[in-house]
DNA sequence: AGGAAAACTGTACGGTGTACAGTACGGCGG
DNA sequence: CCGCCGTACTGTACACCGTACAGTTTTCCT
């Protein structure tokens, strides 16, 4: 606000902000694949060293996509109670990752964490430390919530199409048939039995799990 | 053991196996990255698309090198109580991505489970299914469970360095110190607090998080 | 008006995965 | 024993990648 009408860009076709929304838009698009420079400056308008006048380089960039994706994430609200806030928080991020598959796999590799990635763990751990965890149990507890919403982030990013359920299971299931159903009776049984079954949605045991992490906490916020 | 003698191969330097050890090893030895083709048929002795005789494409060589991982698992002993294999079984599973962390990287995206992978999660459902979970509790449990490590691996390959805690903690808080302290106060606290306490190791927190979940596992266990 | 800084372009380099067309060699039927 | 043929490997080539480096504008400040 204070610098950018302040000292005037020169050609302004290019922003910052403008290149990060365009280069998340197109990993969206093209559904779990970062765009290459080139492609990126293509459909900007702009000859692909350009970018490197706004970043760095491309991990820079890809920085900046992840910070993006944090971004959308609810945090908790001020005095909001940890559980709520938890549950809403983690919802929240699972379905930013959802949006943005191919931030699950950027994950891991950046180190650089963005103002508002720093300001979505100061909010949470925030909510915790205002609802009596301690220092420690906050820390465990956080750990325990992203490791379980990161892991579930990249089951589901791993499935054949979407977690919608129904027949991408055949496909799964078609190569397990071919190797040895009775090699793997009990992966056999729960996808005949449990997965492939028309009700079934994967994406429903986000909550299960959630819960019972949750009354974990519950039960040990005490001890912590 | 039955075609590799018997039908005898004509140049025989190159096996699927000696090709996949290899990469393997090197991806371990670059700390990360998985190596390109040209540089793991060099190590090989070989003109890098001699490659393409034993792998449709470099991601099959990668679907093969997680099998790889999946096969240094340790899986739960048959009739061993089903807390205890979940236990040996996890830390044995970070354990190896832990010793492999561009694995990590890999899990999503990957789409063919080799056969190593196939006889861990049957091995594991079938531990927890013989201790009377049902078919649906142990979906539950193997969710959550895969979903924890993973994501706490993700974590773990995240760090600056390596997790054994200490210095390399410096880095990370400098860039937040440099932002603003009192921005994020108790991102702040839990660093100067916590974690840059001489004995914090954040590896730790694997068993703290996985005792909690198997004590909800335990307390769910008739429901489910 | 002039000069410096900023924003963008042009070109080039070394690296990647892999398609496609050889080439050499071992095992087999005659 | 010979010639064949399939298999394993090589050579070359292509399109694409990130980005170094050196221009070329354009704009703003003196």
């Amino acid at each position: 606000m204070t610098d950018e009408p302040a000292n005037g860009t020169a050609r302004g076709t290019l922003t910052r902000e403008k290149v990060l929304h365009a280069a998340v838009g197109m990993a969206d698009a093209a559904g779990g694949e970062v765009p290459s420079t080139r492609k990126l400056a293509e459909r900007l308008g702009v000859r692909a060293m350009a970018l490197y006048h706004h970043f760095k380089n491309k991990d820079e960039l890809l920085d900046g996509m992840v910070d993006l994706v944090f971004a959308e994430v609810e945090l908790p609200a001020k005095g909001e109670p940890w559980r709520e806030g938890m549950r809403r928080r983690a919802g929240s991020m699972r379905a930013a990752l959802g949006r943005h598959p191919w931030a699950v796999g950027l994950m891991d590799s950046r180190l650089n964490a963005g103002p508002a990635t720093l300001r979505h763990h100061d909010a949470v751990l925030g909510c915790l430390r205002a609802d009596g965890f301690t220092v420690a149990g906050a820390a465990h507890s956080i750990s325990l919530l992203d490791s379980y919403v990161y892991g579930f982030a990249i089951q589901e990013a791993a499935l054949p199409f979407d977690s919608a359920g129904g027949d991408d299971m055949q496909a799964l299931t078609e190569g397990m048939m071919a190797q040895a159903a009775d090699h793997f009776p009990h992966l056999f049984e729960i996808a005949v039995d449990h997965a492939m079954k028309p009700g079934y949605a994967y994406a429903d045991e986000f909550a299960i799990g959630l819960d019972l992490i949750l009354d974990g906490m519950e039960h040990r916020r005490p001890d912590w």
